[in-house]
DNA sequence: TTTCATGCATCAGCCCTCTTGATCCATCGA
DNA sequence: TCGATGGATCAAGAGGGCTGATGCATGAAA
């Protein structure tokens, strides 16, 4: 006998419940069936096996010596499954795997796990990182970080930051030139990075439409960090988010020469696909960042700039 | 997670397949599904659990972490269900349940079922008996011999004895009145069970039609073996089936005075479940039968009576 | 004894699950 | 660049399985 296709493995389970409460009626209601789905089941089984089960007596039913022989396995089989479903539950429960760039990662996660690790001791947390937008069905984890509009078929997003930028620069490479007063002064500067579009946006936001960036095509360091690290060596100006940079500025490591920031229009998001918003670890992980930020959830145009 | 109703057990059977051969369309050839249901039956699953089971990566597919725990036990439990069904068809097909009257019981079966089970050394044989006509649904005979027409709604029938009857009697019972010698000779004694039909049809048989049998309503003994045996005891000219009695003649406990042998119409049938007609148990009795008895299946009108 | 309650079998009809076949897409290898 | 491979998606259709009504047999209760 093999489970082929043909098998009825439905009905192997409605026995089942059969025989534990040797009752077809009590059966279906165990399993939400009506006794008459019941009978054609165990029926159909009966049939498939050519073997009868059940004696049909008056107001009671008994297990044939085959059925009585068969029971007990059937019930140990079903048990393995069940419990193989609910282990594997629990351990996907209890382990959270989160994607998130680099630079997130590093700046912001790395340094607030820790209170979801104290809220949350049974949840073991994996953390991803990649610079690519991560596609839920290749890869398996639970929620990801984005950086975007919000807006991905089939996951659900909710706002976890802006992602604004200005420019920064350690101290010392400022007082090369005495200070950076006027947004002007930076171009006296090696720009990191001059052909990304972010120092076009900030110069015209402060007042500099025009200002005359160097457009050679060298390509972008291939994440903030790299650049922030430059900037941190003295080898020029990078436009960083400066909140993800807190640290080097209280460090003396880095300053903000200008409050404005700007931004491109794409923002931080927790997403993770439309059928896993229920489980307890998602749960958890958006209840972290509600308590974490305040920003969460409240949509790109409110909140804090 | 309950085994309830609601859970794809289908699905579940289905991913046990693509485990093993991580692919969909390997194992939809095993299981004869094509490579979409495959594929629908899989994300069934996905979706029920809310769990990623296979990362779908071009031109293969990998078991997530979840897939990769969840499978071995999977394959066990279906192990388990299948042995089981295994093991119970092979128990059950190694013990041939068979139900007869005591009559046929005791005189033919009891007889002859040593060259069965010298044929069949694998199969154990389990005689059930009693007088009432059995109810295949009510016990679980798979076969039985039984006494009637051979028309059975749902069984399957096949000839195996006429079922004919004479007067007989112990020899020192026949000394007493110097021996029976014209059916007449018989009302001199007395007959066991007077109310029997088959008195009034063995002696119109015998040419006496009116011959005068008391009325009374004694009840017959119950079968035919209690009958024999008061006969056999001297009490009195029992109407029994000679073929069951060879022994007692030979051994000059009863003799049949007369060849003269009567029917009702009734004859001896072997019946059992069409739907078991081709169990290997069943199909090795028949085959017993048909060696055993030269009148097997060749119906109550050939052969010799 | 009659009547009621229980429990399974049977039947016809319908819904919905599941399957199929066609098509599309991405990748790998030549 | 093209063909082969392997999975996803979609619309459509068949058939399996469920339901509610009904019947039947029995045991318990009146």
């Amino acid at each position: 006998m093999k489970l082929s296709r043909q098998f009825p493995l439905n009905a192997l389970r409605v026995f089942e419940a059969v025989a534990r409460h040797l009752s077809f009626t009590k059966a279906g209601e165990e399993l939400g069936l009506t006794q008459t789905a019941v009978s054609y089941q165990v029926k159909l089984l009966e049939e498939t096996l050519k073997e009868t089960l059940f004696l049909r007596q008056p107001r009671k039913i008994l297990l044939t010596e085959a059925g009585a022989r068969l029971a007990p396995k059937v019930t140990e089989g079903f048990d393995i499954l069940a419990s193989a479903l609910n282990e594997m539950q629990g351990v996907a429960e209890g382990t959270l795997i989160i994607h998130s760039t680099h630079t997130f990662a590093s700046h912001w996660l790395a340094r607030h796990l820790g209170i979801f690790q104290l809220d949350n001791p049974t949840i073991a947390v994996r953390l991803e990182t990649s610079q690519a937008v991560i596609d839920f069905s290749k890869t398996e984890a639970d929620l990801a970080i984005r950086v975007g509009t919000g807006e991905w078929p089939g996951l659900k997003s909710h706002f976890v930051m802006r992602n604004h930028f200005t420019p920064m620069l350690s101290p010392r490479l400022a007082d090369t030139i005495g200070g950076v007063r006027d947004p002007l002064d930076l171009l006296k500067l090696k720009i990191i990075d001059p052909s990304d579009p972010w120092w076009r946006l900030w110069f015209t936001a402060a007042g500099y439409p025009d200002a005359p960036l160097e457009s050679a095509s060298r390509s972008r360091l291939g994440s903030q960090a790299v650049e922030a690290a430059a900037a941190i060596a003295g080898h020029g100006v990078a436009i960083l988010r400066p909140d993800f940079y807190q640290d080097d500025v209280a460090m003396g490591r880095l300053i903000q020469p200008f409050d404005l920031t700007c931004e491109d229009g794409s923002h931080y998001w927790l997403v993770y696909p439309e059928a896993r918003r229920q489980t307890a670890k998602v749960r958890a992980f958006r209840a972290f960042l509600q308590k974490t930020l305040p920003s969460f959830d409240k949509g790109p145009d409110s909140g804090i700039m």
